[in-house]
DNA sequence: AATGAATGAGGATTCATTCAT
DNA sequence: CATGAATGAATCCTCATTCAT
């Protein structure tokens, strides 16, 4: 029978993760040591290492919290239309995107890229790919299965086009700037290109 | 009067840029140390130093020749229109991206995203973002002078859209691989969009 | 609430030390190498780098130490005359001049200058020499509020003089060997010369 | 037979010597490496170890000579009292005291207390010692034998305490500077001192 | 459950000296 | 004689992780 309840411990864990998720944005990934979490989170190695069992463990948890939150956020809380939903969707891309230098996903790329040879990073990163890609193809889905969509395209391959370009995006976010790659334009750019592609002889509906 | 030759203090270099590279390829830049670069060379610690100061030394330097080969390969040896131009840059692109996963490019990508904080490679990313929007930019510009493209788009705003679509995919490649992201179907379609882009009056030119 | 407490901490430190006291002693402070220190410690390098966090931080600890060691005993502890007190600190001199060949000040003097271009180290020679002077000067000073001493010259003079003729013989015991030098007769010789430039009209004294 | 005269020997040992003195001076004995002797005498390191066999083959040449040229400037030029010698010794030594900063001199202590325990370092402590003791004594010997020189005190012990407060002399300007512990006034001291142990009964002389 | 002192393997870098040319 | 490229042992220092308390 432990001592701490259940709801204590995850209390700690995400008070342990507070501060991991401040170090690992202040000094990225590699840089960050278990040294400078278990500082900032003012408790001890012991302490820190009775949750997480390395510094791994603790950016994986991180991640995954992140990914559950961002799950949550995504399901449309009204009714719309399929370009609708999918210009929403843009549109939170697009914020993330803007937001991303200063949040975790530059540690997440960091942490994928270093440890792209790695087999338990490598699952992490086809589940990350399989998560974006389903929820983009399930958005596309739903246009043709209403007949919004008639897109000239294979569908997979559009989705596919669609990620790369998302990612490639995130990435120069943090990299270049989201000013420097003029971020708005792009995506306005993106949004036109995408309804043309899904909505080839579509009456052009005012943005 | 130097002992041996700026040649074969040339051919020492390339040697060791070439137990190097396979040795960042192999681990990638993190987790490569001076230690392997100088046993995979066949030298000793003072050997390589003579040459390099450090390990980033030695990868700048494989960076640089890398950048300078890849500019080589580029200029077009034979008269073609400009869109034939860029066609075969596109063209060029998915091989280069087809090939990336075995190459230095996911190193390069370890490289600056781990450092991004850090100002010299900072002013790299600049560098290369530069360089790459410049040359495509300059095949963009080249269409106009023509009167070859006529595009429906701010021209700066679609180049910066094609970086980032480009580092996309490349980082796709190299995390997801080619095979799985459809990468040939992917610059199809892209070949396409831009296409209907740069030339949205042009006549449909069977591919 | 810390682990151990001040007092186990400072019995490390001092554990340390002494290793590190008769690594130096032995080897000289250039030769010593952290390697030494741990090994003679008995401790790794992690445990020796908790306390101090190079080489040259261990030694200036136990200059410290060796500081305050020395000002501790030099209180006089009974009443005297000025002239008692000025002997019974040429006295204490020269027992130190005899013992430093085994002790510290040898790596000291190393130390000193072999850095000597060093910024810190050149301040640490100032602290020691405004130290060694200023306890003189004091004992001048003394003698002369009391009356008893009429010095026939500049009192700055004649303790810049002495702290030159202290350094010397050290450094000669140190190097010669206190008694190759006749440390003993020089410091008698000292003493006699002191008497007649700071009681020039006293009635000499059987020593 | 050898290709190379022994001039031309001499002649290159000399250029290598000069290059070494600069190099000592600037950087210390122990900071100074054989590649910047090398470089800065702008021969290879093949050409110098041709003539030396390493740094401190290279130091023990410069400093043998360094006596040598000393020892030919002490022979006095004309006819004086043994008083007027000793002063005038006592004067080049405060000359060479003020000068010593930026001479060989710093690089001979810390080889000498850096290597105190080497046997051969040792040999030469002494053999200096032995030197400065000697030519010191001779001056006092001579004053002697003429009559000028009535000491109340050993002569042996003044001579050593002589040479312990020229040794000062010489760290102290080293370590603290010549102005700032008043060299001329110490040596004007030391001399009137030297005066009345030298010649106790003998009427003052204006200085 | 929690602490935090201690571990020690591992990585980067230097430099006196050698030796093939 | 002269060169200078090459050697590699030696040093410093960090930090993820453990374990006695």
């Amino acid at each position: 029978m432990p001592k701490i309840t259940q709801q204590q411990k995850e209390a700690v864990r995400s008070d342990i993760l507070k501060a991991a998720r401040s170090v690992f944005i202040e000094k990225g990934y590699e840089a960050a040591s278990m040294k400078d979490i278990v500082a900032r989170s003012g408790r001890s190695f012991g302490g820190v290492y009775l949750y997480y069992s390395n510094k791994e463990d603790v950016f994986l948890d991180l991640l995954r919290r992140q990914f559950e939150d961002m799950a949550e956020n995504f399901a449309p809380d009204k009714p719309m239309s399929a370009w609708e939903a999918f210009e929403r969707f843009l549109g939170e891309q697009e914020k993330r995107a803007r937001e991303a230098v200063g949040g975790l996903a530059p540690c997440m790329f960091e942490y994928l890229i270093v440890g792209r040879r790695d087999a338990n990073r490598r699952s992490l990163i086809e589940e990350r790919h399989r998560a974006v890609y389903g929820s983009m193809f399930a958005l596309v889905q739903d246009g043709l299965r209403r007949g919004e969509f008639q897109p000239s395209k294979s569908v997979e391959t559009f989705v596919h086009w669609l990620v790369s370009f998302l990612d490639g995006i995130f990435l120069e976010s943090i990299m270049t700037g989201a000013e420097r790659i003029e971020l708005a334009g792009q995506f306005e750019l993106l949004l036109s290109v995408c309804r043309s592609i899904l909505m080839p002889l579509g009456k052009e509906e005012s943005k």
